[in-house]
DNA sequence: TCTTCATATGATGTATACTTCATTTGACGA
DNA sequence: TCGTCAAATGAAGTATACATCATATGAAGA
């Protein structure tokens, strides 16, 4: 898969997993795959082929600190994203459940 | 599909299709089905199904006009929205294409 | 009420991406 | 340099959502 556009970074947003793993970085701050792995009941290597994608997107950093690789997500971009999508839901989930028609 | 969360509104924004419809709108305004189909070369029943899982994450509003229905985005989340992904791509994505490694 | 236009719906084949497993790489300490 | 730990990679089966077709609905005018 190449990142060439626009929409490529809506289709790596449009993951359960890897959205779970921004907001939980976006919560608990930096953090290394067996964490990540460990609180989300997401297999090991899921979560490396998940940080594969967010970081070629530009959605998250990562640095090494001896055997592990600590991934952090770019405040710029993300947390503005997460504060908007909030509100939206805030405004239109009642109930836990978006209502339509 | 059920829309009861967070993710779910990523997961719809995760397609090419349905984030074009999104800037079409976003740039000429309200337009009917026939208009979208036409101009984004998008087949009229793909345009219908797109709408209709844009309408249930309130990315769109929807107004008869007659025989047609008229669809205009929600400025309030999808303008933010898109500036900001705007400007993410605009910072990482270098010659029409995003480097990394 | 019949016809036509605009759009929506439902079903099905097909494409796409995700999950998982096995394996590899790379860093650290003994 | 060997063993271990942390993470990445590749491949293959499987699940998911998309594209398309045929059909239905619903409004407007004749």
């Amino acid at each position: 898969m190449m990142y060439t556009s626009f929409d490529d970074f809506f289709t790596v947003l449009g993951n359960n997993q890897r959205v779970k793993i921004l907001q939980f970085l976006n919560q608990e701050g930096p953090k290394g795959v067996s964490d990540i792995s460990t609180k989300l009941k997401i297999e090991q290597s899921a979560v490396s082929h998940c940080m594969k994608k967010l970081l070629q997107c530009h959605f998250v950093e990562v640095k090494r600190v001896g055997k592990e690789r600590i991934y952090s997500i770019n405040e710029d971009t993300m947390k503005p994203l997460f504060e908007l999508i909030r509100k939206h839901v805030e405004k239109y989930c009642v109930n836990g459940c978006v209502h339509w028609e």
